[in-house]
Formats: structure tokens, sequence, C-alpha cells
DNA sequence: CGCCACTTCTGCGAAATCCGCAAACTACGG
DNA sequence: CCGTAGTTTGCGGATTTCGCAGAAGTGGCG
């Protein structure tokens, strides 16, 4: 019935089973689906199921618990500069005491791209996507270094961006 | 005949004029469109039209230049750890002499998921997704570090992912 | 082994969406 | 005032999405 179909295997996309963090454990299907949707992500369920060996329908549901799991999300991603923010800037910054209420903090910024906790030099790692050089330092200086608990930073303002990618799982 | 009409305004999607490098300048009903397909990737044309007071074959034709203008694209995008990359880390890399053929090689690399070419004590940053620490190992002290022109680098292990989030434009 | 509960897959008809196209509209320059 | 170029609109026809009921596969248990 289909042209292309999945070596003997585990049928379950959850592979059976769930990893001890309770992360969900995905089967090759749904890792070729999601590679799918990496290439497109309107890519129709129909086209799908016929490179990974599905039923559109199948295809579908498995679409939607992988959206519903918050393994994957289909979004639309823009470069920063077209749409107007000219000044990004990556932050290493040193805390005393507990990360979580920095972080948090940090979280609720509009112009805090994404946060990360770190062993290294710094604690944290955090992006900031901002219009111009003005609003940088704003953000920076005003609401960032005087937030408690914060000891120190340090700015690494970006002159170019030379890869991007979202592929993971493509490989 | 449109519930919504953006006020009288430039209609051209590019706003009429490029900016000095090129790069398309957004008019505000693109900008809303990009918003839309921000929250939902897949949401249908005519539903965005509505929401930004276009047809819906207007809608589509001004996504599919976006798309092909290289302005956005719409794409799965997947959590690193659930895919099965269990490392993750931030590289801080010193060069001697041109950045460029140091970029280049790092960009030839599948593990290394972005580069920035940075102002601050490090030339380049660089993020990479492992699948565990073996490899992680593998990619820093035997393919970056040998690389011709690289003094030194710096890692910053990823502990935990607090924030991330594909907003540009939604503010 | 047989039965049951549970999950996933399939096949379908109905509804909604996508797609291509020709005509209408707008801005601009000659 | 007219022609050109770029957008938008409206509209069928093809395609896709959606919901659902039944079939099929899995694991537990007496």
């Amino acid at each position: 019935m289909h042209s292309v179909r999945v070596a003997s295997r585990s049928t379950d996309p959850r592979d059976s089973r769930e990893s001890k963090n309770g992360t969900p454990h995905l089967d090759a299907v749904s890792l070729a689906i999601i590679e799918q949707l990496q290439e497109d992500g309107r890519r129709p369920y129909a086209a799908i199921g016929k490179a990974v060996g599905l039923s559109e329908a199948a295809v579908r549901q498995r679409v939607q618990k992988l959206l519903d799991q918050g393994v994957m999300q289909i979004v639309a991603v823009t470069d920063p500069l077209t749409v107007g923010f000219r000044r990004q800037a990556m932050l290493g910054v040193n805390v005393e005491g507990d990360l979580d209420p920095v972080a948090d903090a940090l979280s609720a910024m509009q112009e805090v791209e994404y946060i990360v906790i770190t062993a290294g030099s710094f604690d944290l790692m955090v992006e900031i996507v901002c219009e111009d050089d003005d609003h940088l330092l704003e953000v920076i200086n005003k609401r960032i270094r005087t937030l408690p608990g914060v000891r120190s930073t340090e700015s690494f303002v970006y002159l170019k961006l030379r890869k991007q990618t979202y592929m993971w799982g493509t490989r």
C-alpha cells in the first residue's frame, strides 16, 4: 500500500518508553516527519505521509501530538535586521547567590531572546535583540546591571551573523 | 468589505524603498502577517487576511514573496533534548588574523548551530549542539581547536535552557 | 491462550483551504 | 491624460484539512 515502509521496528511514536526526565522519546518515523517540516513548515500532510510511509491522517495525528507535547513548534523565523532590530549582543552575566530570581527577571524582558545557565566563567549567557545602540545600552545598563544579584556583566556586541540553522535532527 | 482596514498609509509591502544594505523594508501589514505566522506557522491565509485586513490571495502573495526574499522562513523548531542532543555549549573563540577562514570552516560543521562575529573579548561566539560529552569534546578539542588561526577557546557548557523565543517583530 | 483496554493507523465524506488567473485598482512618470 | 508596473480582489477548480468510525497492533492478566 505504501511505497516506503520503515524496516520492522517499534511502531510506537514514543518508542514504548519515556526517558527518565519525562521527555518523550521519538521513533524514526516522527524524526522523519520533523525533518520534513524543518524543510517546509507548511508542507501538506499527504506529502509528508508519502515521504515517511504513513497515511495522511496518521501524519496529522503525530504532528498534533508533537505540537501538544511541546516537542516542536511550527513558526515563522525572521532575519532580525530586516524586521528592524539592528543591534544584538550576547551578555555573559555573573550572579551572587541563587540564579533563578535573576533568570526569571531576565525572562520577563522582551528584548531578551534567550537565556542559558552555563558552567564556566559566566553563570548566565543572555542574548539581547534591540533596535539600536541606545536601546541596547538602556537594557544592559539600566535594566540588567541593576537587577539584585547581578554581580557583573560582559558584553559581546554582534558584528555579523555568520550562520544560523534550525536543522537539529536532520543529521 | 473588510472589517479591519489599516489606516491610510503606504500600501507598498516594501514601503516604496529599500534600506541602504539592500534588505527590504517591511510595511506594517507585512509585519502583522509575520506576527500571525510566528504564533502559528500553519495558520490559513484567510484567517491571516481577516486579522490584517487583506484578502486571502493578497496574503498568500505577500507570504510567498517574504519567503522568496528570505525575509522569513516557516520551519519546525524542536527541543534539542527530545531529539537526542543532550550536550550543548557556547564557545568563545579568539583568532589570529582574518576571521573569515575560521568562520567558514566552522560553518561547515553540522554540530555548529550558529556563529556570530562579535566585538569584545572574543572574536567569535559559536553555539554547538552535540549528542553527549564525548561528542562535544571531540568537536571542540579535535576539530575546532586545531583549526589554523584559532588562538584559544573558552567553553560554556549549557546546564539549563531558561528561555527561547522566536518572537522578533511581535513587539 | 483468550480477552480486554489502550493506542495508533486507515479510509472516507464533508468542509475548508490553497492555487492560478484575469480584471480592477493605485501610484508614478512621461 | 495615458501607459506601465506592482498589488489587490474575486472566483472557480484542485487539493488539503478535519472528524470519525472501524481495523489493526500491543501489552497486561487470569
